[in-house]
DNA sequence: TAGATTGTTAATCGATTAACAATC
DNA sequence: TAGATTGTTAATCGATTAACAATC
């Protein structure tokens, strides 16, 4: 079975390998998808072997097939659509930052409490009173959502959005979502990672800390 | 040894603990840390015996003392001081949301090339042009960075930071940052963690994926 | 063929979980 | 004392790494 960290390296590489697409290169190794990514070559070629794409030794994995492969894998054919609760100043930088950067997932809808924030369209994206996220959330068909509230909210934003079909969040409220099992919760914790950081860098260089830990697992 | 992911869960409690101390609650058990936090209380426990904090059987754990206690092993006594590169949406979003957050944790300075994002004060923080980096990141004696400049210009930064004596990162560009061993990077991409939630949340319900990932591990 | 890379299995490593004596 | 919790060790689990035959 695939690692649960190995859906998160495919992203990273189907990143690298639409670059090197760019570029004009055909085939890569796993060695070069590797140092790219800064993964090893062995965690690549367990993780390509994971989305069923077979490379040739004599001349690595084909590019674009890979990238086709790596699609089929990560993404709904239909695509997903999300939704972004709080629209505040991470709320609207996500917003923008997302503006037709991935096809296969699309931010539908976003919602805040404040009236001042609603009714009008961020990046693209239509900003609604919170007291619609069912209706909107259900008639969209959503089944992600991005939680930018504050600390306080979120839980409840969450079971709301769980209760309006939502399968897949990712938490930016510096607090833990408690989800049911068949949520899955992805929780950024800027503060967090800025804490470990900090502690981290301050130790003596002994610590062997190669350790790049990615967001979110 | 302390585990990596306690240095992160650590923080976390610590977080908990302040809201539970202004609630006026004198003691804790690991069991209730452990519900509010989403670990388990055998982390909990573990966890804080690494800080050297020691519970009574009967009472539990003293939040206030043990609060005292987590501080002094994560925080410098001198607190940390770190710059920002890169002030558009979501470093704006960084730099409002640290605002006096955490006493211990400062952003000294703020950078970026556009000229008309620099020469300006941004929640409290001075903006620079990227120019005065090294001699800025110096005099202030930065030992810590946050990186949220486009992805193509985020391993040329992180260098230019290194090279100033930034000793760990946290990087919001969707690359992932090469640096030497000593130092601490925390990726965080928040592309992959929606790709991520996306690719779970459509897993049929069999999936036992509770696992709830923080970010930047 | 020789050499490098791929796919796959076995060994290692680290963190989590389970178990339990010690403590209040 | 009885009961629940803490501190600590042993067992489990999962992912990574190492090893190597198969392939081009």
């Amino acid at each position: 079975m695939i690692s649960t960290r190995s859906i998160g390296r495919l992203s990273l590489y189907r990143r690298i390998l639409s670059a090197l697409l760019g570029s004009g290169s055909g085939y890569v190794y796993s060695h070069q998808l590797a140092e790219m990514s800064g993964c090893t070559a062995a965690q690549v070629r367990r993780d390509l072997m994971g989305v069923g794409y077979s490379g040739s030794p004599a001349r690595g994995y084909a590019v674009a097939d890979l990238i086709e492969s790596i699609d089929n894998f990560l993404d709904s054919p239909e695509g997903s659509r999300a939704v972004l609760v709080g629209v505040g100043n991470l709320g609207r930088a996500i917003l923008c930052y997302f503006q037709g950067r991935r096809p296969k997932l699309n931010i539908v809808a976003a919602f805040d409490k404040n009236p001042q924030r609603t009714g009008r369209v961020i990046c693209g994206v239509r900003s609604h009173p919170v007291e619609e996220l069912e209706t909107v959330a259900e008639k969209e068909g959503a089944t992600l959502a991005i939680i930018t509230v504050p600390a306080d909210e979120a839980q409840r934003t969450a079971e709301r959005l769980i209760e309006a079909g939502v399968r897949g969040i990712v938490n930016f409220a510096p607090v833990r979502i408690q989800a049911p099992p068949r949520i899955h919760v992805e929780d950024i914790d800027i503060t967090m990672s800025l804490e470990k950081a900090a502690f981290f860098a301050r130790q003596p260089d002994a610590e062997t800390e190669t350790a790049q830990k990615e967001s979110a697992t």
